[in-house]
DNA sequence: AATGAATGAGTATTCATTCAT
DNA sequence: AATGAATGAATACTCATTCAT
C-alpha cells in the first residue's frame, strides 16, 4: 500500500529506470570479464560457472540468462577479447609508409600495447590449453585470429622483399618464426610466468627489444 | 607384507610369477604413457582416469594402487618425461669443437629428434595449460627443464660472444628470443595443430630451418 | 489500495482505463485457459510457469499477481474447468419422459458435446495423472464431478429398474462399469491419442455408438 | 597386514564373491522395482532418482552404473513389467476351447490376476500420465502393448462372431469399448483410488463381474 | 497493475576415490 | 596385486518465485 508522490512520480521513475536499463546493458561485459579473469587463470573446465557470476557481481542464475551454457560463455569471451582488433591492424599498416622494418617494429607495439600486454593477450594461452576440447572455438580461432594474423606479418614480409629490404627463402616458415615470440610471450606470462615467486617470468620490453633486433638483422638483405 | 596362504602357493606357477612380476614392473611407465597421451590431448581436467587404465590395460583400482591421486599421476607424469635428458645434451655440447654456429643448429636438431617431436615434447604444452593449477609442479619443471634449458642455449650464446662469431646485446633476453619458437612449435603441434582438418599445422623441418637461418644471421658478428 | 499520482490520472484517458480493466477482469479466463492447455498437454510438472504465462500474452510476474503458486494455478484450473456443468445436466435429465435407454443414450451425447468433446474433458487426464501429488484437489475433484457423475448414471439405471426396463444385479458396480468406456475415451484423447502420427487415437462417434449399443442391450430386461 | 587362514582362503572367498555377484544380478531388479512404486505413485517428474536408489538400498551413482539416465530407468520400467506377460498370454487363448463367453470371462480373470492386479497395472496409469512427455516411449508402448493387447481381445471377439456366438456391428470400436473398464480400472485404483480415505476406490471383484455380465449380454447373439 | 531482470534452491549427472572380493 | 562395484561430493543447468522499476 504505498502511495506515490507527484514529485516521486514523475522524477524517480524513470531514473530507477535507466540504472536497470544500464545494468542490463553492462552485465554481459562485466560477466565476460570475470570469465576471462578466472578462465585464463584456471583453465575452462576448473572455472566454476558460479566463480564467474560471483566475481561480475551477480548470482548463478542471472549468469544463464546471458549465456546459454558454460561454453557459449567461453566463446563469447574469445570472441569479444578479438573481434575489430584486427582490422584497426591492418588499416593502419596499409596506411604506413616507412621502411618494412620500421613497420614491423610498430606493428609488434602496436600489437604488444593493444593486445599481449592485455587481458585479451590470455586468450592465445587460453586457446592454447583448451583448442582440443574445443574443436569448434579452435576453428572459429584458427579462421578469425590466427590466420589473419598470420596473413599480416607476412604481408610486411611481402612489402620488405618487395621493396628490396628483407630477403627471405621460406616466406612460410619465416612468417610462423617471426610470430612465434610474441605468442610464446603470451603464453609464458599466463602461465609459468604467472607463478610469481615460483617462476621467473620474462622482462616484456628487453624481449620485445631483442626479439626486434634478432628479426631485423637476421631477415635484413645482405 | 602379506603370507600367501597354502592354497595360492601350491596354486600359482613360476611361469605365472614371474609373468606377474614383469607385468608388475612394467605397470607405471604403461600407466605413465597413456596418461601422457591423454593429459597432453585433452588436458588435465578433461581426462578421466578409468580412460587412462583402460588404454594401460588395466581397471580403474590398479591405477589407484600405483598413483594415489589424479594428481600424483600427472606429477609422475610430468617428472617421468623430463628425467636426465638435458645432462646428455649438456655433455655433448661440452664436447663440441666446431663452430658456434654448427654447435646452435647442432642444439636445435639434437632438441628435436629427441624430445620436441617425440612425447615429451608434449610436455612443454601440458605445463604451459596447467601451470596455473599445480604450482608445485611448475616450479619443479621450471627448475628442472625451463633453467637448465635456457642455460645450454645462453652457454652456447655466450661461447658464441666468446669467440668473436655472435654479437648479443641483452644476452638474457635474447637466450628467451631464440628457445620461444621452439617451445611454440611443440605447443601448437599439441593443441590447435592437433585438430586435423581444422586447422593448419606447422611443417616442423622447414619451421626449424627458417628459425635457424633467422637466429643465425640475427646474432652473426657484423 | 493504491492512489494514482496526479500525472497518472490525468495522462490515463478513460478510453485506455475502460480497456484496461476488461483487460484485466479477462486475465484469469486467459491465465486459466492457457494453463488447462498446457497442464492437459504435458502434465503439472513438465509445464512451466511461463509457458503459460506467455500463451496468455501476459508477463511471468503478472502471472504470480493472480495466482500466487504453481499449485494454486492447479487447482484454479480445475476448480474452474468443473463448475456448475453437472447440475445443468440433473435437470435436464429430471424432465426427461422417453425411455430409459433414450435417456441414457441422451446423457451419453450431452456428456460428449459439452464436456468429453471440450476442454472441460481434459481435465479427467489431468487429475487422473496427477491425483496422487494433489490430494486436496483430488478429493474436490472428487465430490464435485465423480460422484455427482457417477450419481447421475446411477440414478439413470435406477429409473430404468424401477420403470422394468433395465435388469441389474449390481447397481454401483455396473455405474461405474457404465461409466468406465467415457472416462477412457478422454484420457486417451488426451495422452496416447495425442501422440498423433505416433499412436492410433479412437475414433469418438463410432465408440459412443458401440458404447450406448453394447450397455443398452447389456442392460436391457430379458 | 592381513594374513588369510587357509580355511578362510578355501571356504570364504568364493562364498562372498558369491554374494557379490548375486547383488550384481538382483540390482536391476531391484532398482526397476523401487521406480515402478515410485513413478507410480509420483509421475515421472516428481520422482527424484536418488530416491529411487535410496529405496533399492544403493548409492545415487550405483543407480546410473545401471542405467544411463532417468528417461532409460523410465523405459526400463516399462519393458520390464510387461514384455512376455502377453504371448502367454495369447498361447493360452488358442489352447481354449470351451465357448467365446468363457473365453473372454477367462482372459478377463488372466489379465488382473497377473496383471491388472499386480504392480505392472500401474503402468497403464503411469503411461498415460506421461506419454506427452514421451513420445518415443509412446510409440513402444502402443507397439508392445496396446496393441497386441487390442488385438487379443478383437481375436476373442471374432471367435466369438465366427463360432456364431457374438453379434457385433462395428468390431473395431466395440473392441475398445470391451477394454475400456479394464483400462479404467487400473487407472483409477493408482490415481484418485490410491487416495485412501479421500477418494472412493472401486472394488476390483464385484466390478470385473459386472463388466463380464454386461459385456457378454451385451455381445450375445439374440 | 505490469514487467522482466534477478535470484537461489533443487536435480540429473559425472567422476575421482574406496573397498569387498 | 588386481578387480570393478559402489560411493558421494561436486557442478552445470532449470525454473518457480521475488522485487525494483
Amino acid at each position: 500500500m504505498r502511495v506515490l508522490s507527484t514529485v516521486e512520480a514523475i522524477v524517480e521513475s524513470p531514473a530507477k529506470a535507466a540504472t536497470r536499463r544500464r545494468r542490463k546493458e553492462a552485465r554481459p561485459g562485466e560477466l565476460l570479464a570475470a570469465a576471462l579473469d578466472l578462465f585464463v587463470d584456471k583453465g575452462f573446465s576448473a572455472t566454476r560457472v558460479e566463480e564467474v557470476a560471483l566475481r561480475a557481481g551477480v548470482s548463478k542464475g542471472t549468469l544463464f540468462l546471458y549465456y546459454p551454457t558454460k561454453e557459449e560463455l567461453f566463446k563469447a569471451v574469445v570472441r569479444e577479447s578479438i573481434v575489430g582488433r584486427l582490422d584497426e591492424f591492418r588499416s593502419e599498416m596499409m596506411a604506413f609508409s616507412g621502411s618494412s622494418a620500421d613497420l614491423l617494429g610498430f606493428a609488434q607495439r602496436s600489437w604488444w600495447e593493444r593486445v599481449g600486454a592485455t587481458k585479451a593477450g590470455a586468450i592465445s594461452k587460453l586457446m592454447m590449453a583448451e583448442a582440443g576440447n574445443f574443436p569448434e572455438i579452435a576453428r572459429f580461432y584458427e579462421e578469425s585470429v590466427v590466420r589473419p594474423g598470420l596473413g599480416l606479418i607476412r604481408s610486411i614480409l611481402q612489402r620488405g622483399i618487395d621493396r628490396g629490404e628483407f630477403q627471405i627463402d621460406d616466406l612460410d616458415a619465416t612468417t610462423h618464426v617471426v610470430m612465434a615470440p610474441l605468442i610464446h610471450l603470451v603464453c609464458w606470462r599466463h602461465s609459468m610466468g604467472a607463478q610469481h615467486g615460483i617462476c621467473a617470468d620474462i622482462e616484456p620490453l628487453p624481449y620485445l627489444n631483442a626479439h626486434m633486433k634478432l628479426v631485423l638483422k637476421g631477415l635484413a638483405k645482405r
